[in-house]
Parts: C-alpha cells; structure tokens; sequence
RNA sequence: GGGUGCGUAGCUCAGUUGGUUAGAGUGCCGCUUUGACAUGGCGGAGGUCACAGGUUCGAGUCCUGUCGCACCCACCA
C-alpha cells in the first residue's frame, strides 16, 4: 500500500494473498496447551451434496467471527471442520446422477452403488470445505472429519451397542412414516406439513343386520382408498346417534369384508359423521385404536405406494385407487356428500412425496429418560440459548418426546450393525426373542444359541442424525478410546452456532447424547440464526430464480463485503432478507476504510515515521491534556466504542457490533475526526500527535472489525504494523484484542467539539438553503453570554471551521462584557448546549444575498418547531404529580431542556423582529 | 387446535430495565468533481410507532383485547 495507492480497494488480489499467509503460518491449527483455554467450536457439517450457498456463508461466517474473537482475546481456539454423509439427500442426489447414465441403485447392486457413492464423495464431497477455506474460514484444516470416516463410524457402532446393550434400542413392527419415493421410514420430525385442498368423502358402509332402523352407518374421508384396509368402524361410546350399533357387524363396500363397529373415546362426535373408519396400518391413530381393542392390521398398501391385499385393486397406485374407489362407491350410491377440506398432508422432507403411514418392522431409540437429562441440564442453563426464546421451544419438544425410528431403508450410511443366525426365524421374532440377535461391528463367529456360524446382517443403515447427534464428540475420537487427551481438553465445547430448523433434528438430540454418553452437555451455549431468504421474505431457491449465490458475491464485491453483510443482517434468531444492494453498501465501507488508510499513510513522511511510532509507544493518560479538541473527542469516541461493543459480544448481539462499527468509522472518525485533523497535519508542530491518534483509532478499528472482516483488516494492519511497537505480532490475529483506556478527557474540549459540529452543519443548512455559491464565504459571528470558557475554546479551534472553506473570517463577543446588536443582512440561528453554557448565537453575515423574506419564514418555522417542544416542557414542569413521582434526574433533565428553549425562543423572537 | 415471534420512514431493520424533540442503512429528490474515497460529500422530503382499551406523572417500550403476517408443534378421520 506504500508504494502504490489504487483509487479503490482490490478486494481479489488482497484476498488470494492474504490466504496465503494465513495458511503459511498455520494459523488456523490448534494443539493441546494446557497453558491456555481451549474454546471450541465444531462446525455444523454441511452435507457433502451441492455447493456453499447463503445459508452457509451466514452460519460459517458467524462461527469464523466468533472463534477469530476469541483468538484474538487470546483462547486456544479450535474450530474443527468436517462433513455429513447426509443420508437420504446424498443418496438422492446420487441416484439422479445414476439415473442420467441410465442405471439404477438396484441395476448396480448395494456394493457397487455403494462403491460407486464414495467415489462420488471423494470427487465432490470436499467442494464446500473449499469454498469455506476461500473465504477465510479459520477452521483447523489439519482435523478435518467426515461422518463416515472410520474415526466417527467407530463412535456410531459403539454408541448403537451401548444403547442397545442399556436397553434403549428395541425393534418392533410400528406404524412408521414411509417415503414411497425415497423408499424409506423417516422420524416423526422428519416429515413436514403442507396445507392441501382435497375432498372429505362421506361413504355409507352397510349394516349386516337387516333388521336394524337404519341400513347404515356413514363414515368421513379424505382418503378412500384406505377403506380397503378398515378392520373396524369406531364411534364415541356417548354418541347417542350411534350408540346402539356397538357391536354390529358392517360389510364394508366393494370387497365385502364384515368389520365391527367399536366404540373409543377417543372419537369426536362433532367431526364428520361421527364415525370414524378405522384402518390400522395406515393411520397411526387407527394403530392405537387397533392395539387398545386387538383388531387385526391389515396392510393394504406397499412400500411403493401400490394396492396389496385387496383383491382387484391390486397392484393399483394409491392415488390411482382413490379415483377407482369413488368411481365404484359411486357406481353403487354409496357415496352420501362430498365436501371441500383443507388439511394438512404430511410429506418427506427430502423429497416432498406424500407420506404413507405403514406398519413396519423397524429400529427405534427410547428416548424418554435420555431426555429428562437434556431437559434437567437446559433448565439448569448448562447450555445457554441465544436467543433465550429457543430454550423454552426445546424444552417443550423434549418434554413431549417419541421415540426416535433410527432405521431407514437406504444403502448410504451407517449400516445397523446388528447380525442375525442362519437360523433367525422372522416370523417367531416378535421383539422378544433376540437370542439369535447380535450387535457386533464385524460378523460374529458363533450364535451362542444355535451354535451355526452362519449370519447374515440387518439391511437398514441408521439415520445419518443418528450419527449427527454424535459429532461433537466423535470427532474427537471418543469411538476409538473414550479417555483420550483430546477429547478430555477439548470437550464440552464453547459454543454451537445452527439455524432454528434443526434445533430438534440436531441440536437437542447432541445434547442427548453427549449428556448419555460423557455426562456432559456438547456445548455451553448455541447461537441460533435464522434463515436467509430474498428480499420479499421468500426462501430462497433454484426454481424461484432468487438465489443469490454467495460465490457470485464474492466474484463481485470482495468476501468482506460479503461476509459484513450478512454478519450485520443478523439480528438474534430471525430470517435474514438479503438483496444484492447490501452488498454494495458494504463494498463501499471497505472501500471507506482504505480509503482513509490511504490517506493517513500518504501523509507520513519516513522521517515522521520515527517520531510517530515513539509518540505512540509513550502515549498515556498524562498526554491526553496536551491533544485538542478533536483528539480529546475521538479518543473519547472511540472508548466509548469499545465498551459498547463489548456488551455486544458478551450478549451475542453480532448485527450490532457491525452497526456500532460502521456508525463510528463512517461519521465520527471520517466525517469529523479525519477531515478536521486535516488542517492539523499542515501544521509541523500538530503534524505528528495527529497522525498518532489517527494511527491509534485505526488500529484499533481494524481489530474490532476483523473478526467480521477478516481479509482487508488484515492487509491494512500489515501495512500499518511498522508504525507500532514491537509487540505487535505477525497477524492481526495474533495482535491482542482491545480494551478500553481509563483515560480522564477533558469534558470541556469534548464537549466543545461537539459544538462546533453543530456549528459546522449549521452553516451548511444554511448556504443550503440560500443556494449560496461555493465561491462567496461569509464571514460569521459567534455570540455567548453565559460561559466564557466554551468560546475560548471554540476560539481556539476556529481554524478548522474556517478551514472547511465554507467561510471567511470567525468572530467571537461574549454579550456579557461587550455590547451587541444582531448585524443586518444576516442569517440567524440559535443552539442550545447545554445548562452550564446555556446557548449560543450564531450570525452568518451575508449582505445582499439574504432574501428577508425567506430569512423571516425559515425563522418562524424554526420557532414554531421550538415552542411545540417548549410548552411540551412547561406542561410537564406544570404537573405536580411529575415533579413529585419522576426521578429528580429527569425533573432536572426537563428543567434544563426547559430553560434553554425558552432561551431559543425569546432570541429567535427578538431577532425575527428587527429582521 | 395449541404455542412462539413479528407489525416503527417507499423498502430492510435498530430502538437495552418505561423518561433525549423516535433513529440508521437503502431508495427517492436537490446541490456538489475542493487530490483519501462519486464505491465520495452536503442537504431535503417521508412516521397519528397495526388498531382499541388499560396501568402510569410519563408508553414505540408494560398489561388486555382485536386485526394482519410468519414460523413451530399437534393423531380430528
């Protein structure tokens, strides 16, 4: 940056450089020291499927803000990365690809699929943990995991044995959720709800009995098909309608079968007709029903969503059936009213088919006791939600728990590492008999029973969540030897930083497992993000054509811009809306912050260099009376700033300390500071200290913003470091964080500043508003009558106003000791400071160009604005029960806001007058 | 059906335990190339803080209700 100063900031060639040297110096590696705390993060691992896109860079760049934070106040930070073999979404993926090459799962047989899908993973499955490293995920590159790496599938295996071994794992035949198209179980949390409009069918089932009043007994639907498998029709037991039918026998329509009608309080009377059709293996409610009352299970669609069972509608889609089965019940006039329904219908949260409710033989996880752990350590605290309104939405969901179906139908996975004999009869396994069962990692040798030595293993893979709710400790080796050193320092990690859909998939169930397996919670707090969608509020997504993609981003406007935008969209838990102009706005921030770099370092010669860098190695409180004004405000400025931000890092406010961020740089240091320490740097004797305190608030800016911006701080530190002493490290990651001074400011000078801002925008509104030319600079009068002291100051510091170009010459009267009379042909306006300075009169002498007429409207304006806050003020003083209930601060507050409007408004009047 | 969050400037949002004359970014309009930055500077317009009550000396902020939006949970066929 020395030798050459671009107009802007090149965020590409200081981009690929900066990597660079971070990866050099193998910054992002952590080991073991015992000297140090540790403070971990492990990282959400993205699914090996598809590239990074928004929702990514938001959680990654979070987490990287997070643990470089910490590195910088000096933890050992580890922040491990890794992947997830992503199960179902993978498998899909994959099959499509098949698919395009005209082959199938089946067509290649379960090994060579399987082969075929790690050489897929080996190809691809890294492409995001580049894309992390490219913008500038610190992550420890060195300990890189994959969810089916043997070091994770170790932890799998062991902590499947241990939970069956403990008694959680059972297998049973259940209702479970069935993809037809994936074309396996899924878990209740896996199936999402979408709103559907479809027809509720009100079908007459005929009486056995003839003899009876009625012929027969109506029952609602949505789904007819489903009739094919009613063992039973249930009614309310108080369900005066139907009371008497207890017991009866109905023929059920087109296959003629004789169901009872049972009575279940679980039945709504007021719903439909009453009565409800009850088909156990493909209603999980009708499953309960049939268990309470022994009713046989009659399956009556299949695995691919075809009719079984039922006679000619065999082999029938299930959708296709539906439209036979109206078609015939109608045929028959059986069909008593149609009526329109919208309902929710459960769908696979892969691929979006209808789910089918079936009966099948699957894996399932007791999870009631393991959650009352979870739920114990949440309510306690021992993990800290932020924001907190996620810890109540997950101990309501741990309270009401099922029990987790691990196992699923697919080949890309854990496979169940169960095993079972030769002689392992299926049809005697009923959940009890599991001395032909085995849960070994390899084959075993011998059935303890039967003593045959041939096996043959389960064909379900786990849910990849299962191995998910593992990682936080399997990455660390907890399958090969639960006491190792790592995972002893290391463990409980810091902090989860996760988006709010997966909190029950993911989240709670970590904290299940962590607490099951090492006592412990995974983690101490999780930061919760929301989703990022366009700028309308949609998701974003390929077939809306709203994507943007952050790779485009980076292409465009540098991975800072990139990177503070999305970092200060983050408001705790809510979706993000992101459009392309946010981008530019932090592009041009970056932009702002090189550009003032450029600017203070042009202006340091090299034989200033030495003295500056001496200055800022001596700075302390006792030099603080010596700097002017505008240094005494920065300084107090930038102090203020940094007790500020520090809140917010404490409480996760991570949107704020970019805000906070960008306020200061902006309009404190380069809107005021900057352009009034300009008049300093003319000046050889000021030169020095002002570079100083430039060089000491940039430091300092460029720390706090690194975190969030990692690539251009650095660069810009580089370029600065010479300037400091020693101490100062390699990187800017290394350099300390900051701490606020205890320097005593002169309140005065601080003060002081503040007026002549005021002043100075004054002035601006002023030619403003008369169209004044860039050419004619007024002189202008300043007048005070109550505190001398102030005016010397400003006095002192009038050059800087003048400076500004904006004006000629500066005169000062304080109206105590001399006489004043407004001057003609002027522009007026009155401040109020504060109680101790009262206020202060301005007068821009402008003969000739002041239109009176004009002068005289924008007074009376000014006025009436004043006296609206004036009898504000005076009704408020007027009102005992105010002076009597308010804190005495704010009676005070008011007083003095009172008295100085007051002030305002009889000057402005006396001035309107003579105008 | 239950729950949670939200409703503040055209748009996206700040506004911490109730107490500055309700703020910022962006968009719009006007002026502005004076060597850090036109990815800049200065100014302007634009808000009955969803609505209705209540508590309070005082409400954008707390309470109740209504309306609207979003999301989560739930086995009404």
């Amino acid at each position: 940056m020395n030798n050459e100063f671009p107009k802007a900031y090149n965020p590409k060639e200081t981009e690929t450089k900066i990597l660079q040297f971070w990866f050099e110096k193998k910054l992002y590696h952590s080991e073991i020291d015992k000297t140090k705390k540790p403070f971990v993060i492990v990282i959400p691992p993205p699914n090996i499927t598809g590239a990074l896109h928004m929702g990514h860079a938001l959680n990654n760049t979070l987490q990287d803000l997070i643990i470089r934070l910490a590195k910088m106040k000096g933890f050992n930070t580890l922040w491990l990365p890794g992947t997830d073999h992503g199960g179902i979404a993978t498998q899909n993926v994959v099959e499509r690809i098949l698919l395009k090459q005209g082959k199938t799962k089946h067509s290649l047989g379960r090994e060579k699929f399987l082969e075929f899908m790690w050489q897929w993973r080996k190809e691809t499955g890294d492409t995001i943990l580049n894309q992390l490293k490219n913008i500038g995920c610190l992550c420890d590159w060195d300990r890189t995991r994959f969810t089916m790496d043997e070091v994770c599938s170790k932890a799998v295996f062991k902590a499947f044995k241990k939970l069956f071994d403990e008694g959680y794992i059972y297998r049973g035949e259940r209702i479970v959720n069935w993809c037809p198209r994936c074309k396996t179980a899924l878990a209740d949390i896996e199936v999402e709800y979408k709103e559907q409009k479809d027809k509720l069918l009100y079908i007459k089932y005929p009486l056995k009995n003839k003899n009876l009043q009625v012929k027969y007994i109506t029952v609602a639907t949505v789904r007819p098909e489903t009739m094919l498998g009613d063992t039973a029709v249930a009614i309310n037991p108080n369900d005066e309608r139907y009371k008497r039918l207890i017991g009866e026998t109905v023929i059920l329509p087109l296959i003629n079968r004789e169901i009872k009608i049972i009575s279940d309080d679980t039945i709504d009377i007021e719903f439909g007709s009453g009565a409800v059709k009850v088909t156990p293996a493909h209603d999980p409610l009708d499953f309960e029903i049939a268990q309470k009352h022994n009713l046989e299970i009659l399956k009556v669609i299949d695995e691919d969503a075809k009719m079984i069972n039922v006679g000619i509608y065999c082999g029938i889609d299930r959708f296709d059936c539906r439209k036979k089965v109206v078609e015939d019940l109608k045929q028959l006039g059986l069909i008593e009213k149609v009526e329109d329904y919208t309902h929710n219908v459960g769908v696979c949260y892969r691929c979006g088919t209808v789910i089918e409710p079936l009966t099948s033989k699957q894996w399932f996880l007791k999870m009631k006791d393991i959650a009352k752990k979870a739920y114990e350590a949440i309510s306690e605290g021992k993990v800290v939600y932020y924001p907190e309104v996620y810890k109540e939405h997950t101990l309501r969901w741990l309270n009401n728990i099922k029990d987790w179906c691990i196992s699923r139908q697919i080949w890309w996975g854990h496979r169940i590492p169960v095993w079972y004999c030769k002689n392992y009869n299926s049809e005697l396994q009923k959940d009890t008999e599991f001395c032909s069962v085995i849960v070994s990692e390899k084959k075993p040798e011998e059935c303890p029973n039967c003593k045959t030595t041939e096996f043959y293993q389960d064909t379900d893979v786990l849910d990849t969540w299962f191995s998910s709710a593992l990682w936080p400790f399997s990455v660390f080796g907890w399958g090969l030897d639960e006491n190792n050193a790592e995972l002893k320092y290391y463990y409980p990690t810091q902090i989860l930083v996760t988006g709010y859909e997966i909190l029950y998939l993911w989240v709670a169930r970590m904290i299940m497992m962590g607490l099951y397996f090492l006592k412990e919670v995974p983690f101490r707090e999780v930061f919760v993000h929301g989703i990022v969608r366009d700028i309308h509020g949609k998701k974003m997504s390929k077939s809306l054509g709203n994507v943007i993609d952050p790779l485009d981003i980076v292409e465009k406007y540098g991975t800072d811009a990139l990177r503070f935008s999305l970092v200060s969209s983050t408001t705790a838990g809510r979706d993000i809306y992101l459009s392309e102009e946010n981008f530019v706005s932090s592009r041009n921030f970056m932009n702002k912050v090189y550009n003032m770099t450029k600017f203070i370092l042009m202006n340091i010669s090299k034989q200033d260099s030495n003295f500056i860098k001496n200055w800022i190695k001596n700075f302390d409180e006792s030099k603080i009376s010596y700097l002017g004004i505008a240094e005494q405000w920065i300084l107090s400025e930038l102090n203020s700033l940094i007790i500020k931000i520090k809140e917010y890092h404490k409480k996760y406010l991570l949107g704020s300390i970019a805000h906070e961020l960008y306020g200061f740089v902006w309009f404190k240091f380069c809107d005021w500071y900057l352009e009034t320490a300009k008049i300093n740097l003319q000046k050889e004797e000021k030169k020095v200290s002002t570079l100083s305190v430039l060089l000491i608030v940039l430091n300092k800016i460029l720390k706090l913003l690194h975190p969030i911006t990692p690539f251009f701080t650095e660069y810009i530190y580089q370029n600065i470091k010479f300037l400091f002493s020693e101490e100062e490290k390699d990187s800017i990651l290394d350099s300390g964080f900051v701490e606020e001074s205890n320097f005593k400011f002169d309140n005065l000078k601080v003060i002081s500043y503040e007026v002549i801002k005021n002043i100075v925008s004054e002035i601006r509104t002023i030619r403003n508003e008369f169209k004044i030319q860039l050419n004619i600079k007024p002189n202008i009068i300043i007048v005070i009558e109550k505190n001398q002291k102030i005016l010397d100051t400003i006095k002192e510091y009038s050059n800087y106003i003048q400076r500004l170009g904006l004006i000629n010459n500066m005169s000062f009267i304080n109206k105590k000791n001399e006489e004043f009379k407004k001057p003609q042909h002027s522009a007026t306006a009155i401040f109020e400071i504060t109680k101790e300075f009262g206020t202060l009169e301005l007068y821009i002498l402008l003969e000739g160009i002041i239109d009176f007429e004009k002068e005289k409207k924008r007074l009376k304006k000014e006025l009436e604005e004043t006296e609206k806050f004036f009898i504000l003020f005076e009704q408020k003083l007027n009102n005992s029960e105010f002076l009597a209930k308010a804190p005495k601060e704010e009676v005070e507050r008011i007083k003095e806001k009172y008295l100085l409007t007051k002030e305002k408004i009889e000057k402005i009047k006396s001035y309107y007058k003579e105008l």
